[in-house]
DNA sequence: TGTCAAATTGTAATCGTTTACAACTTTTTA
DNA sequence: TAAAAAGTTGTAAACGATTACAATTTGACA
């Protein structure tokens, strides 16, 4: 473990001449450089980059706290705050807290303690009183997220309208009694408002609303098999089914296709997300993109002009995203 | 953003007092520390932690390098380093590298840079030379992979072990037309245990050996419904298949009922990793569970060791694999 | 050859901590 | 009450880099 002084040393050059070199500074000469960069070889020396973040007070790291990384739509949009990150060649690192506030403390520590530039939150569940005072204070971006209430920058696309569309397709398709089957915390903005556009949409066309709001559940394969297994025993008469998303929305079909109905005929189910999960089950399952790629390089967009202060025209953008009909609510198709 | 020093004016103390408070540390009385705690509130201070890195050259925090987070299996692995490491107070961070040598390069950087401690590689395309001077130099852990002639401390299953078993299984069902399909480069350990397994169980039976050593195929669910259409072109009697991941049985499977034949009735397949994927498809796939929980706490384990330069026992460790039969090679459990 | 500008190199302060050591209080003990 | 011991606090030197600024060297030109 050598240090710049040793390498000075070793090159007969002061140790501003070594940073000069491995900065690339105009100003040395090429036969110092050649001395210097002997040195370095020599000593295996690789710059210690906490004594130069801390010179310079920026790190060229960045932060993505996500609840978990086996989730491919967040993989996806990892990806996307990847690609702009690397473009400015800056590290993104990822943490997971998995819902537990204590783990997001814990990583957001690194922010505040100035480890990282800024940060990225895929999913977080301090209260906006927290988000505001962190935001207020370190350069962060939420993405697939948005309080309105709250003053932090953040990416989404359009759950009520994404969901309405998806809701009116299987009311076209002669689809009577719908439930909806939530995934994940009911604070989450997605989740509340794809809630909100089931009920319109049903009051709307002046449909039972069969599904209530619920606080909480595990957003798996097995939570969508229980749920769907318990609206069966309460109306069995459920033609169709708005799985929050894509992983729960093939829970759903398992369980139905157990119980002896077939997918879409006797029960049509639409998930969300587009990962996939969508893509491998048979039949393939109606779903919603919500161009992943994109939510994470325009979060990363955001990040950057966040971190060079510099003034944003908007406090939240919005992503396109798109219905995808397949099998699972289109006979047509299988 | 404060600092220490500004703290201590507000405090009227000095900045040694600060730390101690900072820190805990049993020599300071209740009444300054009082006094240091108003004057921490008061200004929202937040300890740098560049300067105390620095200082005490140990950051707390160690990388975990995976190829992508989209497998379950990869992220299984990860909760299993995060629990060992959160118990000693230390941050996991995790980076991907697409199978890109630039950003391996990039990413490895932060620990030759003294950014973090150590780092878990969960796969990378370096070979044995660099991964050894690496090795020499800062504290790694290899997980999944086990070069025989490197000195880097690795932690796996026996690959071949379990893939000969799953071997005999398929054999001692019946089949004897066996194909088997890659997953990812063929320099990993995996890769090349699994086929080494596939051709000594087919020779030991005197069966054909129907696959052949393949370079390099994209690991996922179209790139196995793409390579069992081609060996079924080749070989019409095929009867049995060992894909070497789940996502790869998954489109396996999926191609093969494309074709109108029936799984495991015509053909059986078998994955890998006991993934959701295994579980989610129908029917459900026979695959070998790698305990990959442990595969994670026992590399961070052993990384704790090389950080702490303690002695270790051994250079690499086993951990146990278990076989998982289910509806994809055995219609009984359909 | 001497002078001056340009090019190169070095000195030392700085970033924000921790911590050995010294210095100062307070308490205990004889 | 004085000396010793224990308990607090402060001073200043690290950690390893960057970077103004000063100092030195080089080369051009009269």
């Amino acid at each position: 473990m050598s240090t710049i002084e040793q390498v000075a040393k070793v090159a007969n050059v002061s140790i501003a001449t070594v940073s000069r070199v491995i900065n690339n500074s105009a100003l040395v000469s090429e036969k110092t450089r050649e001395k210097v960069q002997l040195a370095i070889k020599k000593l295996n020396y690789e710059p210690n980059y906490l004594g130069r973040s801390l010179r310079q007070s920026e790190t060229n790291m960045v932060l993505a706290m996500v609840h978990g990384i086996d989730n491919p739509f967040f993989s996806q949009i990892m990806r996307g705050i990847e690609n702009v990150a690397h473009a400015h060649g800056v590290n993104v690192l990822i943490c997971t807290t998995y819902g537990d506030p204590k783990r997001e403390m814990h990583y957001l520590e690194m922010l505040k303690r100035r480890y990282v530039d800024g940060a990225i939150l895929l999913s977080c569940c301090m209260d906006v009183q927290e988000l505001d005072q962190l935001d207020e204070n370190y350069p962060i971006v939420q993405v697939i997220e948005n309080i309105p209430e709250s003053k932090a920058v953040s990416v989404c696309v359009d759950y009520y309208q994404a969901s309405v569309q998806l809701m009116e397709h299987l009311i076209q398709s002669g689809h009577r009694n719908i439930v909806f089957i939530h995934t994940g915390l009911q604070t989450i903005i997605s989740s509340t408002e794809k809630f909100r556009a089931y009920t319109d949409t049903l009051k709307k066309h002046g449909l039972p609303l069969l599904s209530e709001q619920i606080r909480y559940n595990e957003f798996g394969f097995d939570s969508g098999k229980e749920l769907i297994g318990k609206y069966l025993m309460e109306h069995p008469k459920i033609d169709a089914v708005f799985a929050a998303s894509d992983l729960v929305a093939c829970g759903v079909i398992n369980e139905i296709e157990i119980r002896g109905l077939r997918v879409p005929q006797d029960i049509a189910v639409a998930g969300f997300d587009n990962t996939i999960y969508a893509n491998i089950n048979k039949p393939r399952i109606t779903t919603v993109d919500q161009n992943s790629f994109e939510l994470g390089s325009k979060a990363m967009e955001l990040l950057f002009q966040k971190i060079h202060r510099r003034p944003l025209e908007q406090r939240h953008i919005q992503v396109s995203h798109r219905l995808i009909i397949q099998g699972s609510t289109d006979s047509h198709q299988l």
